[in-house]
DNA sequence: TCAAGTACCTACTAAAAAGTGTGTATCATG
DNA sequence: CATGATACACACTTTTTAGTAGGTACTTGA
């Protein structure tokens, strides 16, 4: 789903800095560019492929999945699927999923206090 | 110091989820391979360019300048250079700077709970 | 029977981030 | 007179991430 090499320098210094540092250690689990919106739309509840895609109207599908399951193999959220058809998935938060919120109430404080724009 | 296309899609979409979202607005600040770690050892004071190289080995110096520099135009760290020579540089967090601390020690804690390895 | 809706998958390309290797000026020291 | 220490600069390559553009299966409704 993404091939990595891992006998690369970058590999290596990623895996040294992430169990060297708990600041990367969480920033590989919520920090790229679709993760923290996908975690905010659960923050509100369970919901739907469908629903996400529609609440983040610029990611596209391929970005969506890719970060759902990612999201899912790290444990933050669930996914359950009806053997229906259509098919019928939904997503939820994980309780580590739910505890990234004081993490985040954290951030916006301070993304309040110093983003000027 | 990094060449970047300002009307790719993923500009585009960097620039529209920063304003949007706090997490990405701090994540662009703070969430790479090395700033959290420069900005650890700056938790301890103020130190010297030479300082922070031999506390953090596994940097490449091209990495540690391109770091600095960018906490620096973010305005999370000041500069001091002292006309001197051999060049005598130091480094220290700005007040934003020393803000991220409620930060990181949210972060510290999820890690601690959610870190199996 | 044809389109629309569901939740994906896959191959590909573009762009960004990280890393490598070399070079700079100035001085002190051996 | 060469070497080491200081704090960088710059060109380049490798690796990773993000985005594009197609396709899948099944069913319901027009």
């Amino acid at each position: 789903m993404a091939t990595v090499k891992e006998s690369s320098t970058n590999q290596l210094n990623k895996r040294l800095v992430t169990t060297k540092c708990p600041v990367t250690f969480i920033a590989n689990k919520m920090g790229n560019r679709w993760k923290p919106l996908v975690i905010r739309e659960l923050f509100s509840g369970t919901k739907r492929y469908g629903e996400l895609k529609r609440a983040i109207p610029p990611i596209s599908e391929k970005m969506l999945i890719q970060t759902l399951k990612e999201l899912e193999v790290d444990g933050i959220i669930n996914r359950k699927a009806m053997p229906v058809v259509p098919p019928h998935v939904e997503y939820s938060l994980t309780d580590s999923g739910q505890d990234l919120e004081a993490v985040i109430t954290e951030m916006v404080k301070w993304s309040l206090k110093y983003n000027i724009q």
